[in-house]
DNA sequence: TGGAATTTGACTAATATTGACTATTATTAT
DNA sequence: ATAATAATAGTCAATATTAGTCAAATTCCA
């Protein structure tokens, strides 16, 4: 068998729920209870295990009546050509060569027109311009992954 | 799912009663006493769900014969509204905000749910966050009034 | 044996609940 | 009319109830 620690056993616990329904609705610290760790375990087990990558997203709420909730998400079929293009933004990218790639998602039918025309007005230098031209291309670039990294799953 | 805090519970029982009609008249004593809490927790709920970037507008009196009214807004038509909106995000929101607002947008029919989704991935924390919240709800209101703007001027 | 993964807990942040105090409006008494 | 009183709703801050972050300590393994 595989090795016991705590975090896979919490993780498979999860997925055996995942595998019935498609969301699992927790709170942390009866799930901290339940398996005799530290609440934080509960997060990096979400963390190491339940990220996009995966297919999974996770909303979650403080306070009372508080919960963290894991759904199961269905990638898309161009996912590795998501996955390559953020690799292309990099950590930096200007106007022009981000107006290139939405242009180039509008015209493969992955955006709308309108959606298209609304992200080219969120990534503008005028929305963007702090009079510090790298953080902008900086910020540029967190945006454009964010969008890539949104395309990845419907719903 | 099953969130159970009493906040919660009021907000899903007012907006029953809002998928129905217009506009919904309660009295808040009346109301603090059939969900069993303290009347200023009917304010907090209004505060926090039924706010103008949620939607909707609310009035009220004191005294004998006092209420409390919440009424849906239109923001397709509502050509103040609209502008009200982009004075309310100012030179700083957070993402809560920016989120009822984007939320009351698509519930509106003024964007879909793509493009909703596309831009709550762009302004979300995860985004915009340079270790300065301040920074943060800068930059977020900036991308806000670029949405609100090119919408203003789109069709 | 050295780096990666895991475990832990102190500190932080967000959200909800509560109640004392205040403000406004209506009604009643003088 | 005016003043007193009753009947509402509003504000704000203290407290309670959750979840998140971060990094040090520990354990696991190649």
């Amino acid at each position: 068998m595989q090795s016991q620690n705590i975090s896979d056993i919490i993780e498979k616990y999860l997925k055996s729920i995942l595998a019935e329904s498609q969301e699992v609705e927790i709170k942390r610290s009866e799930m901290a209870q339940l398996f005799n760790c530290v609440p934080s375990q509960i997060n990096y087990v979400i963390n190491t295990r339940f990220n996009i990558q995966n297919g999974y997203i996770v909303r979650s709420k403080r306070g009372g009546g508080g919960y963290i909730r894991i759904a199961k998400v269905n990638l898309v079929d161009d996912c590795d050509v998501l996955d390559e293009l953020i690799g292309i933004v990099g950590e930096s990218i200007t106007f022009k060569e981000s107006f290139q790639l939405i242009k180039s998602l509008f015209q493969a039918d992955v955006l709308t027109q309108t959606t298209a025309n609304l992200l080219l007005a969120v990534i503008d230098k005028k929305t963007l311009n702090f009079g510090d031209v790298e953080l902008e291309n900086m910020l540029r670039a967190r945006i454009m992954k964010s969008i890539l990294n949104r395309l990845k799953y419907d719903g």
